[in-house]
DNA sequence: GACATATGGTTGTCCCTGCAACTAGATAAA
DNA sequence: TTTATCTAGTTGCAGGGACAACCATATGTC
């Protein structure tokens, strides 16, 4: 992909490039981080969000909300979690429909160790290779464009 | 992910984030996109190997480094590639166990569209919302950190 | 030349994901 | 209440990717 594109000049090209590759390698090298402790990039998201929840609970259409996933994706993810012991499921009492996932114990240990490995590959991988002003540039210029990306937004146009 | 993690400042923190929600939202969103000609976005950058190679064929081993997938994973794509009948596969004259993939006039067109709707995405979802000077700095602060992304690097430390 | 080793690719298995179809409980209308 | 519709989540199937084992050709050593 590093042929001319159409439509693009060269350092429209040079940060398409980068973004590319940037986003194809995280993944993986955060993966392969996490396998330690038995936890992909994504199962991470899944728990921290029911970490980071108010009631330290939420049901699977919010836990997809938040990492950014379709919730089958996530009723399969926490049927697995759960298989392990790292969240637990109770029926909620204001809608039958609903399950509240909480994590267990087991689960916070779990994710404290991951966090620990992602804050170590955070600076390995990216924060100790740039200036404390270039990682605020970087945060601010990309946050913004989160939200494009988000499958809400239209195909075709552009 | 919003939780404060352990080792990182709010502001490491948020790049972070945005780093992790970008490169989960990219590979999705462009896929979508891609889907119009059939293609994925690996599929993608594996054919646009062949166009940028030299002289435009690349054996599988060589298509796995500039995509930088594993040999095994190209193997496959190649094969649905050549079923679809968008490249070629020819033994090589030197080494009887490589082959060297080449790109068809079909490939080649359908490569065309695909660039053409990369380009527009490109557009779309990055370039057209930041100004030219964040996209170059975003591309010069990026660049550097692919390297170390690519997994020949430990995993242990940092 | 014969044997060991290294290299280029392929294949098999398992797991994960996307998508569509589906079940079950909730809400609305009549 | 009965029926229709909507919503929360689950499940089945098909396709792709990771990893390890494997086959075939090449190279190096004696």
């Amino acid at each position: 992909m590093a042929q001319r594109m159409h439509g693009l000049d060269e350092s429209q090209s040079d940060l398409w490039v980068a973004l590319t590759v940037f986003s194809q390698l995280f993944t993986p090298a955060m993966d392969a981080r996490l396998r330690e402790v038995g936890l992909t990039l994504f199962e991470y998201g899944a728990l921290m969000s029911l970490s980071d929840a108010p009631d330290r609970a939420l049901r699977i259409s919010e836990m997809a909300e938040r990492t950014y996933a379709p919730v089958p994706r996530l009723s399969k993810v926490v049927a697995r979690l759960e298989g392990r012991g790292l969240v637990t499921r109770s029926v909620s009492t204001t809608d039958g429909r609903a399950s509240l996932i909480s994590l267990t114990a087991s689960g916070r240990r779990v994710l404290l160790r991951a966090a620990q490995i992602q804050a170590a590959a955070a600076h390995y991988l990216v924060l100790d290779r740039i200036s404390a002003g270039d990682a605020a540039t970087l945060a601010t210029i990309l946050s913004p464009l989160v939200a494009s990306l988000d499958t809400t937004g239209p195909l075709s146009d552009g």
